[in-house]
DNA sequence: TTTTAGCACTCATTATTTTTCAGTGCCAAA
DNA sequence: TTTGGCACTGAAAAATAATGAGTGCTAAAA
């Protein structure tokens, strides 16, 4: 926590209005008015309207049009998260649900995390990602190739990590099964230990060259195992996304244009894999402060588990129930670490 | 093809109106007026008004209000998809565009169906849907367990049709590597030949009763292996959408709540699970003639190639470019069969 | 110096009315 | 049987009006 980061001088009263205001927002999405504040403040809506002028001023709030209330801007979210919020204890009722999954234990890491991310996009109706694995550091551990007709076989690569990638081959022609064997032992024997991502340039320049030494349908089996390869290395990177839908929910997505632009991006690999973490800790990427859309906020942390990374985040509006979300975030990344 | 099914009786020139009012209003998604048709039929538009009059009373075309064009009626279309639509050669440039999957003698079969489908989404601008193998008929041919460290383990299973699944196991406790390969033979040697989906109450009632026998932590590793191939035959179905983003482009679905209940629907696995089809050949359903949406057309078609099955789908307005999607799906059919 | 009541003003939102226009049905003549 | 003519319909768009929550400012009260 780089606390007070940007800590302006504030009164600690512009302080309580700002988090009276910025609450309020959270749970229902109107501009605040000065008036509904007032009796909880006790003092009149004209003394809260002066310090909400001076707020604005600060710039961290904003009005939707001139005689609107307030709502918080990009800046005001962040004071209030660096220097307002302060995290919760996790509710008995959230806790409850949480356990279930992470108590299973014969579960594997990547299927508590998994279940436990798909639990908490019920829970808060935003979406969650779990963003699995990235190829660096898997190591080839095992190739294994079983026969599953004349023309077709399955490879099986097993990583160091427990990665387990799966692909079915196409062999034109007949191949004989002590070509295929052959092929098998000599893959096994030059590729294991070689990281995942780099194994079809390896295959390209050790086996290739003395591959027609061993095997007589060399070419066919090559080009075979070849494309299978490739594959797997693009495919390390797994990714699952949970509550699509519960974004459509949210009053600030409720314009066709503006729905149809957020699945778009759901649907778009290559910006969700950039959603990765590199920074360590629970980190909040506000609006502009994220990549993926201006108008939603993006909690996400990284994972190093057992050799297994990845990152888990989580995507909502701006108007997040922030607290809520890193409390839960925070608890499922202490659990995962046992 | 059920040949002129419900084939009502319509003067030439009443099919031919019907047909050009169907296909305006496929490609321009707006109520086709009579003057807009007069010009191609050469006669004035008061003859239109009262051919379209009668096409109206028989139920094949409606009006959205009392003096607007018309639309074609559910019943309309299904008349010119069994009647009137004659299916078309593949153009040039979307038989180049599928050649190149098609032709890539390396792919496994089920890639390119998938891939092809993927195409089709692009071409078309519909939703496509590749429902993979039913875990029916997938006969546990091998069962491979490797270990990653001392507490977890991966489990994979081969079935005779080639299809692969795996499981990251996790051991409670310190599990003596003999016991461990001491349980894979034993399953090996009881599991192979049993269909994918009876292999958890094959485990309950073959290898539990005598586990203990052979193996000292028996309960941990049967536990284990007992939820891993739990697991196994749920997920023997895989699903691949491609295109959902291009369902919201159609100007049908351009209304926010209706944008909502789409997605929704295309998450909702178990629906989605239902499009498979049991019929043979290309199939079409029209709006309620499909359990999916009342205002979408489901087509779709059963493939079974070397004991791999699935189905085919897509999905699009009604109001769907017919014609080039029986044509593409056929072409697909019938080159997946070689 | 700070707070507050009072008041004019603003502008989203909603409701109401008006205008426009593509398209229909019907009829009488061709 | 076809067609031109015409009155009529109702959706959609544009114009207008009414509503009301909320503001900023000021001058008096605390």
């Amino acid at each position: 926590m780089s606390a007070k980061r940007g800590d302006t001088l504030l009164t600690s009263r512009q302080k309580e209005l700002l988090k009276l205001i910025i609450e309020e927002y959270i749970q229902t999405a109107h501009p605040v008015g000065s008036k509904s504040i007032c009796e909880r403040m006790n003092c009149s809506s004209a003394t809260i309207r002066a310090e909400m002028s001076i707020l604005e001023d600060m710039e961290l709030l904003e009005k939707t049009h001139i005689s609107s209330g307030r709502i918080p801007s990009e800046k005001g979210y962040r004071y209030y998260v660096d220097n307002i919020m302060q995290p919760q204890k996790l509710s008995g009722e959230d806790m409850l649900k949480l356990q279930t999954v992470i108590n299973n234990k014969s579960l594997a890491i990547s299927d508590v995390i998994t279940k436990s991310m798909e639990i908490v996009a019920e829970m808060t109706n935003y979406t969650t990602i779990v963003l699995g694995k990235s190829s660096k550091d898997n190591l080839v551990s095992k190739v294994e190739v079983i026969p599953v007709d004349d023309n077709s076989l399955v490879a099986i690569v097993v990583t160091d990590k427990g990665h387990v990638e799966h692909k079915n081959l196409y062999l034109e022609g007949t191949v004989s099964s002590n070509d295929i064997s052959k092929t098998i032992e000599l893959i096994n024997k030059l590729i294991i230990g070689t990281p995942i991502d780099e194994v079809s340039t390896f295959l390209e320049y050790k086996v290739k060259p003395i591959i027609s030494n061993y095997v007589q349908q060399h070419e066919i089996l090559y080009n075979a195992f070849y494309n299978a390869f490739s594959d797997f290395a693009s495919n390390v990177n797994h990714v699952n996304m949970t509550g699509k839908v519960n974004m459509l929910k949210q009053p600030e997505f409720s314009d066709s244009q503006k729905i149809k632009e957020i699945i778009s991006k759901f649907e778009d690999k290559s910006l969700v894999n950039s959603i990765e973490e590199k920074e360590s800790g629970v980190n909040i990427y506000i609006g502009s402060e994220n990549d993926f859309d201006d108008d939603v906020t993006v909690i996400k942390t990284k994972y190093l588990i057992n050799g297994e990374e990845g990152t888990i985040a989580l995507i909502g509006p701006k108007r997040m129930d922030y607290d809520r979300v890193i409390t839960l975030l925070n608890y499922i990344n202490d659990n995962i670490n046992k």
